[in-house]
RNA sequence: GCGGAUAUGGUGUAAUUGGUAGCCACGUCAGACUUAGGAUCUGAUGCCUUACGGCGUGGGGGUUCGAGUCCCUUUAUCCGCACCA
């Protein structure tokens, strides 16, 4: 009887479906463990063999933990809402709630195919109203909390309205967009509505007048995330900056909070390396500085106050808001002219061109407070409106932009630390011996900067601060396929909507399409207001919105009172491993950790991360194949007498390429064009020639995992793509060596089954199989443990190799439980075969007795320098007593051991291969 | 520019974490069986050399009895941030 997937696999899946297999309930008498995946937004191109990775990776790694006897809750669910749906739905002319029901059935089949254990009872959709109910609702709690920076918590903005009618800000220390100063009966004297504009500034969702990146092509604002390079992440669209009022989530409160926690996640250094960078802490001063014939001091933040008597101009961005006061009459022209021409470069422009100089004088002077010297006041755009204080103080032989910038307009140079040579070049080197500075000199660069620290305090010139890149979310989106905003305007006023009015539905509407003004879709919509008849915000939520807080959702999927009970979440508490692509890394992993954070605070969650390891598998990508079309014919050359030609190099689908060699027939009906095509053969072959490339539909290398599964079968797709290479490593899909995992299953298969049925025995096993067997459940087990999945699929095929074919019960019935968490299907079903009640993922996880294992490590002699030492080994080849006897027996080695010391030893594990007395 | 990662046969990779480099596969070659096949099984296969032997983990240097592994340096590729003061 022949392994036969095709009719093993389509049993075993229905069989889990009828038996609800994988069904998991809250159960407090067993210990929990919480696997996710990173749940797929449900594109219209559907799956293709990259995808599945990380699934596979997860799936095998929560059955075999519920094989260890944990509940393992292992859900799935669809990020529905959002860019990517939307714009396939314009792209293919459908209505998004069509498309994505559509996209979501194909997924479905394609996920079900591969024999996952989900449960799916508790499937969850961002676009669900009974799901984003808790999305809005979290959103509204956000707007009714602000943030108290010394409980480092949020707090209800009742608390801080009673705090302000008491005493103003007077003595406050909380999270806002600007610092703002009035007082208990400035407070009190204020209208409802001026009240609310100023609370606006503590909320945690909030609105606010800012500068966004909006994108015209997509006919929406995004966040800083979704931007690269200047371009739309989605799409590639050019991003340009604009002034626009919008709703935010102050994530900057919880910066701190977010750095710390990282140093107790188990997430891959560089992932925790790119949210530290994202998240960008800086330590350094706010100075202000005197401007000449002002009132006013200008704001600046430096991380170089150690180099103060180095300054000999300052810079402000064009933004800055007092451009304007500070030009004077005679520069007026100039500046005008420079921010004319600053607005017209894009993004992108700037950042392609950076090393360009440009800027203008404003013709005001600030007064340096340490050397009393009156210094000029530019404009350019180098400085950045949206980082620190939107103004520098510049030190030209330290800083290279600031050096380039008076290179360029003959600006003194003063060097203050020792090191460099400033004609030639700045130094920014954070070391060497301060000069040129008055009580600093002699001073090293760190001892002054903390000398200054004091230095700027003392003399009330400034405070000792830290700043952070990461900006505030925006939160809304000039799109129609998100959630609405629980957020109505009376007297454009936001006022938040009842709770028990949650979910405010999505209406549905047929011209779905962003409007060219950049009005959002749902302007089109008459009559979307409250009963009372106003308005509705217009704007719906981004994408990250829906995917914050899903894990939560999955402990408690159909609870219509809360997000999450208490119960469920004292339970299941937190992931315990999560799966996903790093390009997460600074988009929803940080969104969602501040989401939980803020449920922390609230006491709705127990845990403050979300998810205690992380494991990012890499990208798979695509393996091209090309054939060499000789110029101006109809021939194809092989790859290895291509040179012999002037030829041109064409993509040939790679289904229908083998190894390398392209399968003629299929080619000439691949396209009409080549119906007629002569080959160049080389060894009766045609060989292609490849290249790793994104995986693409116009490089014709697209592997469906459905073919996969068609013509090997699911178990062997399972295993092939773990087999492949390490997880987290990105590879290309490479279909050459499918085969080596397929005839492994077909071998294992052969042990439970001959030509003539079941062959199973109950013969002892020798020990020799014995060694085997507990040496390959160590192996693997260990191997799972450590997400090394590659080297466990080429245990098990060690094993196979070792056993030859011993068809005993005792070997066979632990390797089949042992298999289960690659190979689901052949495992039920020889499990089944073996004459086992039940289901083979309810049955105990092997463990290995040592006394079968050869010893694992003995000691052995080592010269080192002269002096005696016992090294520790490790064997896995022989047996104690074997490696005791070479290492004993060794004339050579015993001579050393009574006290005759050799000039040289050199020792490896089993055997004295040297020995030099 | 700054930060992170990677580099091993024709290919994907492995290496007890400082101890005989190349496990397990793919591919290739040879053989067996055969209804000649994209089936199955057996053997060989890092490179150079007829052989003896030599070389070999991107390059160079170092530590060590011993280095793919540790240190320094350099090159290439990938990723993240990027006028962040």
């Amino acid at each position: 009887m022949e392994y036969n997937f095709k009719e093993i696999e389509p049993k075993w899946q229905q069989r889990w479906r009828e038996r609800k297999t994988y069904k998991v309930e809250t159960d407090p008498s067993r210990p929990k463990f919480y696997v996710l995946d990173m749940f797929p937004y449900p594109s219209g191109a559907g799956l293709h063999v990259g995808h599945p990775l990380g699934y596979i990776a997860s799936d095998i790694y929560s059955r075999y933990k519920r094989l260890k006897g944990f509940n393992v809750l292992h859900p799935m669910g669809y990020d529905a809402f959002g860019l990517p749906a939307e714009q396939y739905a314009i792209q293919t002319g459908q209505h998004p709630a069509v498309t994505t029901e559509q996209n979501i059935a194909r997924y479905r089949e394609q996920l079900d195919k591969i024999g996952f254990s989900f449960d799916w009872d508790r499937e969850v959709r961002t676009c669900d109203p009974s799901y984003y109910k808790w999305t809005q609702w979290a959103f509204l709690e956000m707007f009714s909390h602000y943030y108290d920076n010394r409980r480092q918590q949020a707090r209800p903005i009742e608390e801080l309205k009673a705090a302000f009618a008491n005493s103003g800000t007077e003595g406050l220390d909380v999270a806002c967009t600007q610092e703002l100063h009035f007082t208990a009966d400035e407070w009190n004297s204020w209208d409802e509505k001026h009240r609310e504009q100023v609370l606006q500034n503590y909320r945690l969702a909030f609105r606010a007048d800012t500068m966004v990146n909006w994108c015209p092509k997509l006919g929406t604002v995004l966040a800083n995330d979704e931007v690269h390079d200047g371009l739309s992440v989605r799409g590639g669209y050019p991003v340009e900056q604009k002034r626009m009022k919008q709703w935010l989530l102050r994530v900057t409160a919880y910066a701190q909070r977010m750095l710390n926690g990282l140093d107790k996640l188990q997430w891959s250094d560089s992932l925790k390396e790119i949210q530290r960078n994202w998240i960008g802490r800086s330590e350094g001063a706010q100075v202000f500085f005197d401007i000449q014939g002002s009132e006013k001091k200008l704001e600046i933040f430096t991380t170089r106050p150690d180099t103060i008597f180095g300054v000999t101009f300052m810079v402000i961005a064009p933004e800055h808001e007092w451009v304007g006061e500070l030009t004077t009459e005679e520069n007026r022209a100039a500046v005008e002219a420079y921010l004319a021409e600053t607005k017209k470069r894009s993004e992108r422009d700037r950042i392609a061109d950076t090393k360009r100089v440009s800027g203008v004088a404003t013709g005001s002077c600030a007064i340096n407070p340490f050397t009393g010297r009156a210094i000029p006041i530019y404009v350019s755009d180098y400085v950045l409106a949206g980082y620190g204080t939107g103004a520098i103080m510049a030190v030209p032989a330290h800083d290279s932009r600031d050096w380039a910038f008076a290179r360029h307009f003959g600006l003194e140079i003063i060097p203050v630390v020792e090191g460099g040579d400033v004609e030639k070049e700045s130094y920014d080197a954070k070391s060497g011996k301060l000069i040129n500075s008055d009580f600093l000199n002699g001073m090293d660069v760190k001892e002054a900067i903390q000398v200054m620290f004091r230095e700027v305090e003392r003399r009330g010139l400034g405070k000792k601060r830290v700043n952070y890149r990461l900006r505030d979310a925006i939160f809304s989106r000039q799109r129609y396929w998100g959630e609405p905003f629980p957020i109505y305007y009376k007297d454009n006023t936001a006022y938040p909507l009842p709770m028990d009015k949650l979910p405010l539905e999505l209406p549905p509407i047929e011209n779905f399409g962003p409007t060219e003004q950049g009005e959002p879709p749902l302007t089109r919509v008459k009559g979307w207001q409250t009963p009372e008849g106003y308005p509705y915000e217009l704007s719906t939520m981004p994408g990250f919105a829906g995917s914050s807080a899903y894990y939560l959702r999955y402990m408690d999927p159909h609870n219509d009172r809360a997000l999450v009970s208490r119960e469920a979440d004292e339970y299941w508490r937190n992931v315990d491993l999560y799966v996903g692509g790093i390009e997460h890394a600074t988009g929803h992993l940080m969104y969602s950790r501040f989401w939980n954070m803020f449920l922390y605070d609230l006491g709705c969650v127990c845990e403050e991360e979300p998810f205690k390891k992380l494991v990012n598998q890499g990208m798979i990508q695509g393996r091209s194949n090309f054939v060499y079309r000789v110029v101006g014919t109809n021939k194809f050359v092989s790859l290895g007498l291509r040179d012999q030609y002037e030829t041109q190099e064409i993509h040939v689908d790679v289904n229908i390429v083998r190894n390398d060699v392209l399968d003629l027939d299929a080619f000439r009906a691949w396209r009409p064009e080549f119906h007629d095509a002569e080959f160049i053969l080389e060894d009766g072959k045609y060989i292609c020639g490849w290249a790793i490339e994104k995986m693409s539909k116009s490089m014709y290398n697209v592997v469906n995992p459905d073919y996969i599964v068609d013509t090997y079968g699911a178990d062997t797709l399972r295993m092939y793509e773990m087999f492949l290479g390490p997880l987290e490593q990105s590879k290309p899909w490479d279909t050459n060596g499918i085969d080596g995992v397929h005839k492994f299953l077909r071998r294992f298969w052969r042990l439970f089954y001959n030509r003539d049925g079941l062959c199973v025995t109950d013969e002892q096993p020798t020990e020799k199989e014995l060694r085997t067997l507990h040496k390959t459940i160590k192996k693997v087990s260990e191997d799972i443990e450590n997400f090394s999945f590659n080297t466990s699929v080429a245990a098990f095929m060690i094993c196979l190799n070792e056993l030859g074919d011993c068809s005993k019960r005792a070997i066979l019935e632990p390797l089949v439980v042992l298999i289960t968490p690659f190979a689901p299907h052949i495992a039920e079903e020889l499990w089944e075969a073996l004459g086992k009640s039940g289901s083979v993922c309810d049955a105990h996880y092997p463990t290995y007795d040592e006394k079968y294992l050869v010893q694992s490590s003995f000691e052995y002699p080592v010269s080192v320098n002269g002096k005696l030492r016992f090294k520790k080994e490790y064997a896995t080849s022989m047996t104690p007593s074997e490696i005791q006897a070479d290492v004993v027996t060794a004339p050579e080695a015993q001579k050393w051991i009574e006290g005759k010391t050799p000039k040289k030893v050199i020792v490896v594990p089993s055997k004295i291969i040297n020995i030099v007395i």
